[in-house]
DNA sequence: ACAAGTTGCTTAAACGTTTAACTAAATAAT
DNA sequence: ATTATTTAGTTAAACGTTTAAGCAACTTGT
């Protein structure tokens, strides 16, 4: 066997790589045995198989992922679609996905939509080309139709979305209480003395923003405080949006005492305005954002906000995703996996 | 042929997947001429290639990558490492590339490593295994050791490094010009009137950090400017790292009336020192920081910074992977191409 | 002692595509 | 008219792995 295996070593220096075929031959058994050696199958000896992997260690052997995928039908990877990657919620999303997927064996293929719908279609389409065995997604902003969504569906591989879900879709879905969220910071509010408590908020249309509005309506009433239309403003969420409205919100001749604003980039956008207008926050008027992005804690005053607990929410997604690699068929289901959001209040909020 | 291919049609309701064998039975020809008719090989008629097209389509025959990259040896991925995707600089850079080689059929892979050595071990490994066609990097900051990328060389694919690279490697590099960034910044600062110029950088054992000092130093000579051993610091770059070291610069005797520093988190921290000290910035002391960080723009006050280009550094590493792609063997060289950067200035730096 | 079961492999086909080598027919060149 | 060239394909092997089916050679049970 020395002989044999000194004889492939210097084979090994001029050819490229290293194969099953190759560990069989330095053995004199077949090229399956080595197979299935390497698997652990029951019907190998144990002699056989540290002999094989002494070997493959010897002669440095790396599976090639391609045959293997090709013959069992599965690639090992895993697509995930985020809006995009420049975000602290997303990034960490995907480096959990990522670590659980990895333990399991899977490789993630990143892309980004870029909350464009287009952008995301093409996405879809790059992963199913790339026999992925499975997506996991956060939906655009723009995304109405589910019609390619219906088609990873439809090609039989799991989808699980998260934060940003649908319903109609009937998959897994992992994200926090949006509902829940709402109340937290209306009460907090609440509990500081606010009494005229405005949302800027993000379009009904979007699931999640549904939710947070419907939480935001029910807490007012809960603190017997009045729901006020021109306090209720839908929008894009985006640092302009936060600096227009809350503009709007300033110049009202009943000015709020507090704005919940659900997302940090456009809360962010608010208190530029309210320290442009030297209005003094909390006192003046108090502000929560949405998402705790670690600017939130760099800015003055710091900007209280809802920790997404993106960990969980990257660990369940990739869980839910192995789950059905074990099983047969897929058969999806709308199951929704909530997680408790967490106020986390700084300086913008805490009034003295 | 009508019928032929109304059956096969229905027969695509059950299986799962077309291949071009079907496309081969609906059209009584050979495998390999539709494989040469998708290819729009030359010795295929136009009537066939036209044929073997159209009922492609309506059987919605999508390429099986894995057979065809495991068959051609090439997978059409390209591996991506970045020390982090929630930095705009590397989040931008990666969409880039991905805009880039997308049009070329090549889809990316992206992983993380946390500035990590150990982590980027694992990727290169993962990336290998996943039998990419290159691998674009950005190094960790821990990273000394070069043997894994090595490895990457030794497997006869192209290894493109940008922003963090390493001359040893001799391979391609792209990257803004260091040193210049560093001249740009102390002229703006001395024309600003500032005399004691301090400068908190990075290791320089780190080739950019390296040049940023290095540049500074000179820039320093140039406008006969004293250099002081106090003010000139390396570390990490972290937050608490600028908070630390701006916290030692306002205690000296002879405190500095401007602060370069090397990354923008580290001068985000410095200005938090400086606020909590009420000095007075910039006219106390100026600030110039290093990245162009969006949140650079969104702090009181704005911080200057310098604009790494990172869409163009993005579109050229992909651009140098998809030259070796036309190559027959692979031999890289030390080929670096440097961007001119572009210093933004703010309020941190504007003195009145 | 002989059927039945177990162990430890081997053989061969398959996954879907690409490609080198070949061929038959048509066309052009001498 | 004969040979050379071009055209438009075909055949078959290959990429590296997995896996169903098969088959000796043992071990058990009765």
């Amino acid at each position: 066997m020395f002989k044999r295996l000194s004889k492939y070593i210097n084979i090994l220096i001029k050819t490229k790589k290293t194969t099953i075929k190759d560990i069989a031959n330095v053995l004199n058994i077949s090229a399956a045995a080595v197979s299935k050696a390497l698997h652990n199958d029951s019907r190998i000896s144990e002699k056989t198989k540290i002999a094989v992997r002494e070997v493959a260690e010897k002669l440095n052997y790396q599976r090639n992922h391609l045959a293997s995928a090709l013959r069992s039908g599965k690639s090992y990877l895993v697509g995930v679609i985020v809006p995009r990657t420049n975000s602290s919620f997303f990034s960490s999303v995907i480096q959990n996905i990522e670590e659980v997927l990895n333990k399991k064996g899977y490789n993630i293929i990143i892309t980004q939509s870029n909350e464009s719908y287009k952008k995301e279609c093409d996405s879809i389409d790059t992963l199913l080309f790339t026999q992925v065995d499975g997506i996991i997604a956060s939906m655009a902003n723009e995304t109405v139709d589910l019609s390619f969504y219906e088609k990873i569906k439809s090609k039989g591989i799991p989808l699980i979305l998260f934060d940003r879900g649908e319903n109609d879709l009937n998959v897994d879905y992992v994200g926090i209480d949006d509902y829940a969220s709402s109340h937290l910071i209306v009460k907090h509010l609440a509990e500081q003395g606010c009494k005229r408590i405005a949302h800027i908020g993000g379009y009904k249309r979007t699931r999640i923003f549904n939710n947070r509005i419907r939480g935001y309506i029910d807490a007012l009433k809960e603190h017997n405080l009045p729901l006020e239309e021109e306090l209720l403003i839908e929008c894009n969420l985006t640092i302009e949006d936060g600096r227009k409205y809350m503009l709007q919100l300033i110049n009202l001749q009943d000015k709020p005492d507090a704005v919940y604003v659900a997302g940090d980039y456009a809360a962010l956008g608010a208190l530029q305005i309210l320290k442009e207008n030297t209005i003094k926050v909390p006192n003046e008027i108090a502000l929560v954002g949405f998402g705790n992005e670690p600017f939130t804690a760099m800015v003055t005053p710091t900007i209280s906000s809802i920790n997404q607990h993106s960990e969980e929410i990257g660990k369940q997604a990739a869980e839910r995703f192995l789950f059905y690699q074990n099983e047969k068929n897929i058969k999806q289901n709308l199951n929704k996996i909530i997680l408790n959001a967490e106020l986390i209040i700084r300086d913008s909020s805490k009034l003295t």
